[in-house]
DNA sequence: AATATATACGACAGAATCTATCGGATATAA
DNA sequence: TTATATCCGATAGATTCTGTCGTATATATT
């Protein structure tokens, strides 16, 4: 309960390496997979995603892979989470109403305010707060 | 991702349901399960598991069921968290090391900096501002 | 033009966790 | 003795998370 998940984390570490890099440069896939030890695979699908979302650029071919386009510290943390793994929050009925207590439940208002707090305490950090 | 479990929801629903009541008087399963809509074997496994934890009080028999033990205003979340569901953190590589990044691992140090956060959090409201 | 090396992407499979159910035991008020 | 409650291990079902496979497309190099 309230963990990150592998994508988030293989995203943000991919993020990391390619921020100690010069700006031009580019990393691929595979040599971000083998120094961190991820499947290449999975890393392969998070690349692509992030550079969907225009947070990295591709560069097809020899000598390709991808180099930071956004600005990371632009990029706060709800929003890079829920660009990365959609939508957020401490339950599934702030943003879907198929709960079986929903009629019922009498903690939503409290743990409403909980979420909030959460929410604001990512919206404070960027992604730049952990790749560098 | 970064949800509650339905455990610790259920948990809290139940605590905030003998909050409401006169101090002595108990609530059983059943009628809390009805109430909320919540799966009743469910739900007896987590008032059992907060029996264990001291934190109600089981009262056997015919008009039996659970009062409140513990002072909730003395549980913090983190805490309450961690005794019904086991350690909590944003990721597994706190308390674990079976974690196939760990010698390799850029964003280590970043991700533990964003887990205090998350847990001085935690740890600053009581189950009681949940309850109340 | 051919080749090698990269990304792009849908479909699927395996693993882990979460959620719920079943069956039978124990305690106690009436 | 009976009815109603908690107690608790085992297991099953559902969902989410994680990883794999196969094939297509793009492009630098020769």
């Amino acid at each position: 309960m309230l963990k990150l998940t592998r994508k988030v984390e293989y995203a943000l570490i991919a993020l990391r390496h390619m921020q100690g890099k010069e700006l031009e440069s580019v990393s691929s896939t595979k040599e971000i997979a083998i120094q961190y030890n991820i499947p290449i695979e999975i890393l392969a699908k998070t690349l692509q995603h992030l550079a969907k979302e225009n947070i990295i650029e591709p560069i097809n071919g020899p000598h390709g892979g991808y180099r930071l386009k956004a600005q990371l510290g632009d990029i706060n943390l709800v929003e890079f989470f829920e660009r990365v793994e959609g939508p957020l929050g401490l339950s599934d009925c702030f943003y879907d109403s198929n709960c079986m207590q929903i009629d019922y439940c009498n903690i939503r208002t409290p743990i409403q305010r909980i979420n909030a707090n959460m929410m604001s305490m990512f919206r404070s950090m960027s992604v730049q707060d952990v790749t560098n």
